[in-house]
DNA sequence: ACGTCGATCTCGAAC
DNA sequence: GTTCGAGGTCGACGT
């Protein structure tokens, strides 16, 4: 729907967005998406899972209730004019595919573990621990343990306080616990934190994991960019 | 934009999307969004500030090129076919106001600080550490620094952590320092993490903040409340 | 339901 | 520019 609308948000917090001209979409699945003219983000929103109470208000206005009984949210938007209604169904069963994520890091370090460093051999991956999970956990060349903490970006100081906890829990029992973060770069006073807390960096980018599983991922690949990029220019 | 389009992404990541019918939005601020049937977050999207490059290839396929320079990423559509095109200058100049978020709670606490303990006196918003900021900062009743985390949700155990790093920190200095945490409730098992680190919690909930606050918000907000829910059922 | 974490997170603000 | 924390984050997965 396109038209002068105006909307208020009640839940986790409140807002109130005063009469203007907006995209409003409206899906079977129960999610609502408000967009302004500008800007990536909607402006207002409900995630899927709402259930709807569309009426015309007894001074002609359309309102429609989006209400989320999960999270007990609602939204309400009203309509002055109406520009545009669309009601599709749209016929969608194309495929999605995301390509170097932290699961794939993980994936090729796992199969590939000397990616990180000869000797090592990883035993467990996603080990719950008290507070989180480990991305990955073996034994080094040593017998020593090794935990790691995959990062598919930068690495910032939340992650190597992160790892930091995992790793002096760990320490308690055995000292020569080892702590490692992989990730294509570091964050500015990252370096001198990890020394700190004497753990360890290995740089590793998506790029190279990726690489390293080709072998597996050739076959799709090759199909898929047949398929979608043979009218490149 | 309304078709049968596929789409391919390439910069933090790789994707790809196959054929199938979608809601393309392109904004003028250079933004980009495409919708399935389902969901409220778009599959496939690229944020403001793209340059757009748009072609008839020779096949025929109608292309749609979106490049954002800042970070070297690219979002090809390619249309099959189209079912709407609409071009549209929004005209949208309603304000948009979010209430109770955690800045509201700073603000009310700065300004009403007994809603925290009688005879604080804050003394810095928005104190730079280390690593990090302190939300709220000042001297309780007795002299002694009070270093205040807020949280308008649920409290985990990071956001403990994070307090707890900031207080061990200043304790070094003056083992007097005390650590608050002040949001509506506490998540699981922060109870004991907080008894642990020697820290405090104060239950507050943005509603009492708000409700602080509402002399000078009243005026604002019955203006809004006039104008939008004067329609209300 | 809660808890944790990744994300092409986005966005803003500070340095 | 980079770094950093917040978000009505969302979504996924596990307990």
């Amino acid at each position: 729907m396109i038209g002068d609308c105006s909307a208020t948000y009640s839940g986790r917090a409140s807002s109130t967005l005063d009469w203007g001209e907006r995209l409003v979409l409206v899906k079977s699945d129960g999610s609502v998406v408000i967009h302004k003219r500008e800007g990536y983000e909607p402006v207002n929103w409900q995630p899927s899972g709402c259930i709807f109470d569309t009426l015309i208000q007894p001074d002609g206005l359309l309102k429609i209730r989006a209400i989320r009984p999960s999270s007990r949210e609602s939204l309400d938007i009203r309509f002055r004019s109406v520009f545009l209604i669309v009601e599709l169904n749209l016929a969608d069963r194309g495929d999605f595919l995301l390509y170097a994520s932290e699961e794939d890091m993980k994936r090729a370090i796992v199969k590939y573990p000397s990616l990180i460093e000869d000797g090592f051999r990883p035993t467990m991956k996603e080990k719950r621990q008290p507070s989180g999970f480990i991305d990955v956990f073996g034994l080094d060349k040593n017998g020593d343990p090794l935990i790691v903490e995959i990062k598919k970006g930068l690495i910032r100081k939340e992650a190597v306080f992160q790892l930091g906890r995992y790793v002096s829990r760990m320490r308690e029992g055995n000292p020569r616990v080892r702590g490692m973060i992989v990730a294509p770069s570091l964050g500015k006073g990252t370096a001198k934190l990890l020394k700190t807390l004497k753990l360890e960096f290995k740089q590793l980018s998506p790029k190279t994991c990726l690489d390293a599983l080709q072998k597996e991922r050739r076959a799709r690949e090759s199909m898929l960019s047949q398929r979608l990029c043979a009218h490149d220019d």
